[in-house]
DNA sequence: CTGATTTTAAAACATCCGTTTTAAACTTCT
DNA sequence: AGAAGTTTAAAACGGATGTTTTAAAATCAG
């Protein structure tokens, strides 16, 4: 019966690595020991298979999200006080960084959801706007409530930098590809988290300048 | 004499949208209106197709990237002041956002330089590396020289910060696939050009915090 | 035990892929 | 005009892809 679960969690470290047109159904049922036939048995189809295997991880982990952030919003109910900006993200940045080193035995999911962000298919793109939108929703409206003086587009694009920064980051960090670019650096995921989170709260938290006040020539 | 560069438009129109794995000799050549056999006439290889079509932009882009950046530094040995930041992320992040809109009779190449960052293909990823690495020491070189408060894996994992969220926006910005987010926003490049500059320069300038200042519960 | 479900093995399916070949037509330049 | 280079058309290549089928074996629940 655990057949599914070795499928998802070969499935997820191929996906990770080579994104999903690259993967082969081949390849993801002999790095999971099992017959070709038994992912179209158990899920229908490749396509059956990934939408599984990234809802397996992104589901619990916006489930987490959600919580904390509404925690935020509670707190500041009670307390008449804004919520920071700080905790904002914290609250959306710290889960997936954290359950990464929570579960070494297991393939590396942090990276699949990295791998999701940025896969150029049409089916993993869909999959992962329908399963981020509760929680970008909620994102964009507890930052546009912190930062009542920003426009809401700048909110929004503002939100995208971050988004963009954590995916890389999500893809980097120990990823053998990327060790050459290190050197020796042997940051540790709460230092690497933490200062993703400073880097962002300044950035969103930056004033807007007014345009053109710098010529350049190209 | 003009198929190779039909060509090299339909290649890098595909390969922006699909990635490399998903664009097909078939979609380029058919696209561009030309025989299936002309690419491997002209190119080779698909390979030597992706890896023209990617040095045709990002070669004069990173030329244009390097000289401005030497410039500061001239800039700076004659006035005896330290470069700024902002100055620093502007000379790397508009260039590729302005040649965008110079040409737009062309194919949207800042598209493909947004996908290079991220495609998943092995060939891909090593033919950006290789071409991106001489800007890229440059830019860590100045951005340390700028913060020398910094050590140099923070000013190493701020600069993928600002990698990440650049390669956010390229893909982005005008990609009917995320119109469905952007609600009505009409943002113009320079808005949003300048609201990434800013956005990371407040991030990179950043004063680092103690860790462990704030307990979690996951 | 029995019946239902799960899993395996092996083969075949149609389709797509990058690439190559062949021969004929077209263009360009000397 | 003639040679060289370019482009087209059509077909085929070997291989990889997702999916389906068939039948036998293994597992498990009542």
């Amino acid at each position: 019966m655990d057949t599914k679960q070795h499928i998802l969690n070969a499935a997820e470290l191929l996906f990770s690595h080579h994104g999903y047109k690259a993967t082969s159904m081949r390849a993801i049922t002999e790095s999971a020991g099992v017959n070709l036939a038994a992912v179209n048995y158990h899920f229908g189809s490749k396509k059956a298979l990934i939408e599984s295997a990234m809802e397996r991880r992104l589901r619990p982990l916006n489930e987490i999200r959600q919580k904390r952030l509404n925690e935020l919003s509670e707190a500041s109910r009670r307390t008449g006080q804004k919520t920071a900006v700080q905790d904002i993200l914290r609250s959306f940045i710290e889960p997936v960084l954290l359950l990464k080193e929570s579960r070494k035995g297991e393939a590396d999911f942090s990276a699949l959801i990295g791998r999701a962000f940025i896969d150029p298919d049409d089916t993993v793109q869909k999959i992962f706007l329908r399963l981020m939108k509760p929680v970008s929703q909620l994102m964009l409206d507890m930052l546009g409530d912190a930062l009542p003086e920003l426009p809401e587009d700048v909110i929004f694009w503002r939100y995208q930098f971050v988004i963009g920064a954590l995916a890389r980051i999500m893809r980097m960090y120990k990823n053998p590809r990327y060790e050459s670019l290190q050197k020796a650096f042997k940051t540790d995921v709460e230092s690497l988290m933490d200062g993703l989170i400073y880097f962002t709260s300044a950035g969103m938290e930056a004033p807007m300048k007014k345009k053109n006040r710098h010529r350049n020539k190209y």
